[in-house]
DNA sequence: TTAATGCCTAGAGATATATCTAGGTCAAGC
DNA sequence: GCTTGACCTAGATATATCTCTAGGCATTAA
């Protein structure tokens, strides 16, 4: 079973356009040519771009994910650089999900105060407060500034 | 307790470039200047600076985090627009921690294979595998392929 | 044989987000 | 008064990642 570009963009999820953008930056060095040139894809290819997909989607760039490719395609004797590379990676993955947690947390905050049946009044007595310390170092209050 | 942009720039971690590229964008219209038309910075400008970062953080585009700063600067009659844009962003994020998480479990079980004490075997059935594939399909191996 | 379709490449253009440069103003200290 | 340093704007440049176009080839079906 072998499938064109056109099915590979459906599975993967990606534009035919970026399939051919990948290659064209040395991500699908393992995908092999008809004698027109044409791509033919088998599954473990698509296996290999739904990995490239992941490192992406985990924020891995491009000129990374080509060397974690490299050492892939030169053989068993690169494990120990890939297993660095993933382990590195694998530490920003979880910064990421720590930070967007703890961001989520402010967002939550805010969304409390919105939620709340006294919200109006909250959020004119902050902006009582944005004025006052406008005010108290001789600046303009900004919503009349915006307001002009 | 005023600060200048220098200031702004280390407490908040922007690049001063990025502070004026923001005011630009329409991002702090409630930065006040002086009569010379140097920005000055208030304690509740740099709180909302950091709202500011928090959305870039998790994601949000620049025109999104614009929309939410204008309904800030129109008043509380912009609450329930406020709440459901924090609403849809909130989901936004939970979506991206669950992706996050779920790549986690790839980048994991790659970890697991280079991790093992035979990993090279592992890797170099893999590679057959995929040759088999290959050769099933009339398709040349990859590894020679590069090899070459 | 021709027309349609799907693929190809090279390279241009788009997008979002910065980052930097040139040329200028202003306030403080010598 | 002059220099210095921090700030200003407008606009050019950079970066990463696509996205699209033009022009062409190969296969297939009428």
């Amino acid at each position: 079973m072998t499938y064109t570009i056109k099915a590979v963009a459906k599975i993967t999820r990606l534009s035919i356009f970026t399939i051919r953008f990948y290659d064209k930056e040395g991500l699908l060095p393992f995908v092999s040519r008809n004698k027109s040139g044409i791509r033919v894809f088998t599954e473990s290819d698509i296996n290999q771009i739904m990995t490239i997909c992941c490192l992406k989607n985990t924020g891995m760039q491009i000129k990374d994910i080509k060397k974690y490719i490299d050492y892939c395609m030169e053989g068993a004797g690169t494990i120990d650089s890939r297993k660095e590379l993933f382990v590195e990676h694998r530490n920003e993955i979880v910064n990421q999900i720590n930070a967007l947690t703890e961001n989520l947390k402010l967002i939550d905050s805010k969304l409390e105060i919105y939620s709340s049946p006294n919200a109006a009044e909250i959020i004119n007595e902050l902006r009582r407060i944005v004025d006052a310390e406008k005010r108290e170092n001789g600046l303009p209050s900004c919503y009349t500034q915006i307001n002009q």
